[in-house]
DNA sequence: TACATTGTTCCGTC
DNA sequence: CGACGGAACAATGT
């Protein structure tokens, strides 16, 4: 699933792409596409969407740029916000691949770079270029590479009786981490993720800080090396050590990884590894 | 068929 | 009132 690494990829990708070219033409092959506001919902679309997004023609694209799960793309004054939903991608392709949402075509080759998105829970927003940056902030914590917190400043953060998993996905409390990073951020700090957040000590926190940090590097690291993006999900093998190996052997200590179901989302880790503190 | 998936929203409880 | 858990919801491939 798209999370901060995902994106941020998706960003440099984009760059690398279309920077600096012109957009002579947009394919709007889900009027659903352009929403109001960053809403998972199709029945948020923008009734005008489709001119809004065809406005864009004849201004140059920029680099985008990426907070949290954000991202934020400028073509002159005008731009897109996007959020990637759950199964949001851009691809390059001459022809429209399945699901595809939308269609930018820009001068010279290859031509187009196509949104593509099964769920249909991600979206673009029209909006002025110059409200981008506060737009990408709103409501959100620090993000999670840009604006990294110390241990003290990730425990003020994550002040709460949830699951500290839990918390770690609340882009309230911090920007960028999903299911997937959540998880293996506990297990890299070697934290039980069911512990409620405001018993971790503070050497745990420090730990934990490093782990968010080492553990979105080496997503990007990893995903950054193939040219196109692909998810965990889509057949090839699973790169992590805790995400989706319910009972297969932890990687350091070979005990059978556990899964329960934290808030709505399946969670992983190691009972070895991460184990409960004693009498809770 | 039922489920998994993200993020928002709402509702009941304490 | 605020924190929190749970559930519903959006859509669709498996």
């Amino acid at each position: 699933m798209p999370e901060l690494p995902e994106v941020e990829v998706t960003c440099r990708q984009l760059a690398r792409w279309t920077a600096g070219r012109t957009l002579d033409a947009v394919l709007v092959r889900d009027t659903a596409v352009a929403r109001g506001t960053l809403s998972t919902k199709p029945s948020d679309a923008l009734p005008d969407g489709p001119a809004r997004l065809e406005a864009l023609i004849g201004s140059t694209a920029e680099a985008p740029t990426r907070y949290g799960k954000r991202l934020g793309w400028s073509f002159g004054d005008r731009g897109l916000l996007c959020h990637l939903g759950m199964s949001g991608a851009f691809v390059r392709r001459s022809d429209p691949p399945e699901s595809a949402r939308l269609g930018l075509v820009f001068s010279g080759e290859p031509r187009t770079v196509w949104y593509v998105d099964g769920r249909r829970f991600g979206c673009v927003v029209p909006v002025a270029s110059a409200d981008i940056p506060a737009l990408l902030r709103a409501n959100t914590g620090p993000d999670a590479l840009l604006e990294p917190l110390d241990g003290p400043a990730l425990k003020a953060r994550m002040a709460s009786k949830k699951p500290v998993k839990v918390a770690l996905m609340d882009q309230d409390r911090i920007a960028g981490i999903g299911n997937i990073h959540a998880s293996e951020a506990c297990f890299r700090a070697r934290v039980s993720p069911r512990r409620p957040a405001n018993t971790l000590a503070d050497a745990e926190w420090e730990a934990l800080a490093r782990a968010i940090v080492d553990q979105l590097r080496f997503a990007i690291d990893a995903e950054a090396a193939s040219d196109e993006l692909v998810y965990v999900n889509n057949g090839g093998p699973n790169p992590f050590s805790v995400y989706k190996k319910t009972g297969e052997p932890c990687p350091v200590c070979r005990t059978p990884i556990a899964d329960e179901d934290h808030a709505g989302r399946t969670t992983y880790w190691c009972p070895r590894c991460q184990p409960e503190p004693p009498g809770a």
